[in-house]
DNA sequence: CGCCTGTCTTAACCTGGATTAAGTTTTCCG
DNA sequence: CGGAAAACTTAATCCAGGTTAAGACAGGCG
């Protein structure tokens, strides 16, 4: 599984042998324990994170302490809070484990260095961010013009596996429900008497 | 007005003369009226558009016949139906002009010689869908953790300009509300008696 | 093994925002 | 300029989903 960022990058555009091993110096790995987090709130977003196992959420925490979640990073997902990362500047987001996970990190500094070293890397980022901007934009026509019922069909739909994977209250989280309320609505599913 | 997209490109990257022609022959140019389309349901999104003059709205329109407003564009911003764009498949979104607007396009084809012949257009492209990743994190933030008076106070302040401009109901059809509910908020914000 | 914290459920009650239906004002264009 | 359509307002009623509270059921950790 050493090879796993590698593969995934080649998936998009080809890497020498040489520009591989360039890419995978550049990484730092590290694990990371259920519930630790990688970033929080007012902390700057330093680097890129890529999972290798387990998964991460990025959310924010509203002023009422109920948290929002606004992506999943399953293995092979890269994840960051962009605005912070972009301006490096202080952020509003959270990122944690939700699984005990292993973590290749690459700086800011780090990812700039090798853009100028591999230019084909801007290729790969860019198609990510495309593909990024395109789940965005649908999950947009999501939670703009779906009900909640509607809004988890659409969940199970799109990440089948997650469904299996995740706590209630985290889906809860990220469709926009309190888990009260999913609670109900599942039960209504599967009993339509 | 001729170089406004050439401008908006050497922002973020350098383009020589040569390469600017390039650019430029590239693009098709075309005007297009108020309430005219460029995309429509069931269609294949071609093309990206960068808006010269005058707004355009990507949008969806649910069962009941509503719209709602994924994204707003104003003169400098590019827009299109990423995921339609990106497979080449029949979208679900709506892409029309508010106003009367001038639009530069280049098709996929086009876009993807670009690539070869000036790789730094990759990079362009690169810090514009990163951006837009970031404007999408921070707009499912609001989306999520804030109520309607809340959603309509950030976007006056993410986007000034656009609430002198567009008309009411528009607002209302992104910040995720109906027309009648954002005239009594608006109402209620005036008259706090 | 047992306890303790976190997760899920159930149910009564509440509310932000939708719906419906008029009416009023503005804008557009012929 | 005039007339029709589009945009905005107001108000009564309704409902999806929130809130609160309590109990049931894990399951991880000491």
């Amino acid at each position: 599984m050493e090879d796993f960022l590698l593969e995934h990058i080649r998936r998009h555009i080809t890497l020498t042998e040489e520009e591989g091993k360039t890419v995978l110096a550049a990484m730092r790995r590290r694990k990371l324990k259920k519930k630790h987090f990688l970033l929080q709130e007012g902390e700057v977003n330093q680097s890129s994170f890529f999972v290798v196992s387990g998964i991460l959420r990025l959310y924010s925490v509203d002023a009422n302490g109920f948290e929002h979640i606004i992506q999943f990073a399953a293995e092979g997902w890269w994840i960051s809070d962009m605005q912070s990362l972009l301006t490096q500047t202080a952020g509003n987001l959270y990122i944690d484990a939700i699984e005990d996970s292993e973590i290749w990190q690459v700086s800011k500094p780090d990812i700039d260095l090798l853009y100028q070293k591999i230019p084909a890397l801007e290729r790969y980022f860019r198609l990510l961010a495309e593909n990024a901007v395109a789940a965005y934009q649908q999950r947009f026509v999501s939670s703009l013009s779906q009900n909640a019922k509607d809004r988890y069909a659409s969940f199970c739909r799109l990440y089948p596996g997650l469904i299996l994977q995740l706590p209630q209250k985290h889906i809860a989280a990220y469709i926009g429900v309190t888990p009260e309320f999913l609670s109900k609505m599942l039960n209504q599913l599967n009993n339509p008497s």
